[in-house]
DNA sequence: CCGCATATGTGCGATAGCGAACATTTGGGA
DNA sequence: TCCCAAATGTTCGCTATCGCACATATGCGG
């Protein structure tokens, strides 16, 4: 359980009662946790995969307003009152997360002030990332985001390589497929990147970090201000 | 108070202990209620004003990611545990606001669960709006968004008229100022608005409602549904 | 090891929005 | 009343991204 983040800092006595809740569920790529108005009936922590966050338009476009992984949990709405959120969450890295039912978490935000705490912090880091992303869909270019997704998802991976076709990407991000192609060739072309058929593996961090909007660094300077227990 | 949708819904216990520490300031066009980054010591609940969360980029570019008018209140990164936030909030229409000590909300934040619920509630429809400004950001024409944003700003008043210049509305939307007077010109041409020097008119709102995206409809109607209260 | 579904590459015209420069209008203060 | 700063209007070339069509490459299942 300490390969989730908001697991690993919850006070002993509140993971000791929710302890025999948990269970952990293999999260296949592309697996819909929620559609966007479902009432939530759990709440997921993930060790070692990657959710993401859809806004889902009414002719099918999309954009990505957030990525969990084990730093985080999917279901926030269900502490903060909503029950439901107009979001999709979708497996993009297929891997393992703990299931808790969401009335056991909601107990346990009510009860242990600490607990409550570290959610309501890790919503408002959530909320942050959010924001920077609406800020970055109106300035930033394709290839500038790119690298921000990038980031974003190797943080959340202990490898450099991640599955995903081009196709997802461009869901994610909200554009073309062929201005993914475009950006990923310049940043092979660059030897940042490698990647084939599904798979791409970062080989130059550094300069991926050089060449994506301070977006990235905003959000993880303040994720680590708010979660400090934060490893990654 | 009534004024306030969120002091109108607390509890009046809750009320009653605050009131004292309440303070109607007048909230002039343009003041900056905080900078990216400034601790938080006051919250502020608008009455009749309405003030922009914005984002700035390093280059002084910016994007608004919400508005919040008397339905709510700024300063939700105090409950939320974070203290600051790297956002902007800056009046966007002059007016009144109840100012109060942060600590005195954050006192009640943890003592009365009602309160707790209504401002949690309110935070999620905050993120509603964030998310689908990020959504509308990619994806909707200046035209759309702008026409939103009006919504947005009529929904906040009781008049139909805003005093705004197309240069702050280029700020607050992320686009240039040209790019707003031509959109503009377009719907004051089809009778939907009349402005000058700075004051806008909405004469057709149906009519505005129909030429703006499904960003404008989708918060609504969460915002609705999270705070039923809510008179707007 | 063959074939096909899937992933990636490329080219083209169209368009929305940008950046800059400059013209015009207007209302409030000296 | 007049003037000027502020607000709005207009033009032009430029670029990023789009939408579409189609070409090419590649790895997996039979």
């Amino acid at each position: 359980m300490h390969r989730n983040h908001i697991l690993a800092s919850l006070p002993a006595p509140v993971l000791e009662r929710i302890a025999p809740h948990l269970k952990l569920v293999p999260m296949e790529l592309g697996k819909v946790l929620y559609e966007s108005g479902d009432t939530l009936r759990n709440v997921f922590f993930p060790t070692d995969c990657i959710v993401s966050l859809l806004y889902v338009l009414q002719d099918g476009s999309s954009a990505e307003i957030s990525v969990v992984g084990n730093e985080g949990l999917i279901g926030i709405a269900l502490f903060m009152g909503g029950e439901t959120t107009p979001s999709r969450a979708i497996v993009q890295s297929a891997g393992e997360a703990y299931r808790l039912p969401g009335q056991i978490l909601k107990d346990e935000f009510h009860r242990d002030a600490d607990a409550q705490l570290l959610l309501l912090r890790y919503t408002q880091a959530l909320i942050t990332q959010m924001a920077q992303t609406a800020v970055c869909n109106r300035h930033h270019s394709v290839d500038q985001q790119l690298c921000r997704w990038l980031l974003l998802s190797l943080d959340r991976l202990t490898t450099n390589q991640l599955t995903m076709t081009q196709e997802l990407i461009a869901n994610m991000l909200g554009v073309r497929r062929e201005g993914v192609t475009e950006a990923a060739g310049k940043l092979q072309k660059l030897e940042i990147i490698h990647y084939n058929r599904g798979k791409i593996t970062v080989v130059d961090r550094p300069k991926l970090e050089a060449l994506c909007c301070e977006c990235y660094a905003v959000v993880k300077k303040e994720t680590d201000r708010l979660l400090p227990q934060r490893v990654n």
